[in-house]
DNA sequence: GGTATCTAGTGACGAAAGTCGATGCAATCG
DNA sequence: CGATTGCATCGACTTTCGTCACTAGATACC
């Protein structure tokens, strides 16, 4: 594994012609890097992630009242974020009377995981 | 596993007093969430996972001249890009000569792979 | 030395993100 | 019914992002 091939150094014909033709080329399509990478943007905000995190290591389901409290932004912001996530297919909700509980969807981050190798 | 403890529904005391307490709290600390989101948004753009998808999948190290024909933008964009991913930790470069060859360092990636889980 | 080539950086600009306070909407309580 | 509570949405604002054309440095060829 991880040949790391001699890179050759390319000193051939540096002026006059282009330095070399494209030999490598994406290994997932663009609909799928467009998909991966709209989960991975969900999760680049600190207060997003740590969402996701609680959101997975508490079995079941989740108020939102209790998630408030946790970050130093307001309510509204953390219902912005609570969006994002939903957006994104990580999380979904559910509403129970004057509450409403978030919880994840595994296959968005599964299929993150399984690109992560 | 996802015992789904059975949501109480929590019909007791809507007016007069906070809904409810928090009870579940962040596994991953503020720091350890902020890294990691910072891998996850340099992941977040199309063209910066197939780079990485790219490079992951090339043994070796690639040279920028054969990733700019690789995508519809300009090379300012792509070197842009490609900084974007060097200061988040996800790939490094070292120059020969004229070009410059691009690699993954695969610890930021590991983490947040074993953050997914 | 002069010129061509490859890559990184700069400046500009529209688009999107993150944040808050205020408001809206359902549902519940009294 | 009216008041209150929990959550989502709206409007506004500042910051960051993605993109390009242009320029600057470094290196290699002639």
């Amino acid at each position: 594994m991880n040949v790391d091939l001699q890179l050759e150094p390319k000193t051939k014909r540096a002026a006059g012609a282009p330095c070399c033709e494209p030999v490598v080329y994406p290994d997932v399509d663009r609909e799928k890097a467009t998909r991966l990478a709209e989960v991975a943007k969900a999760l680049g905000d600190p207060i997003r992630l740590q969402l996701v995190d609680v959101l997975r290591k508490h079995a079941g389901k989740v108020c939102v009242c209790e998630l408030v409290p946790l970050f130093d932004v307001s309510q509204s912001t953390l219902s912005h974020h609570l969006k994002k996530l939903r957006d994104a297919g990580i999380v979904d909700s559910e509403r129970q009377g004057l509450w409403a509980y978030y919880y994840v969807l595994p296959d968005a981050l599964d299929e993150l995981a399984v690109w992560l190798g």
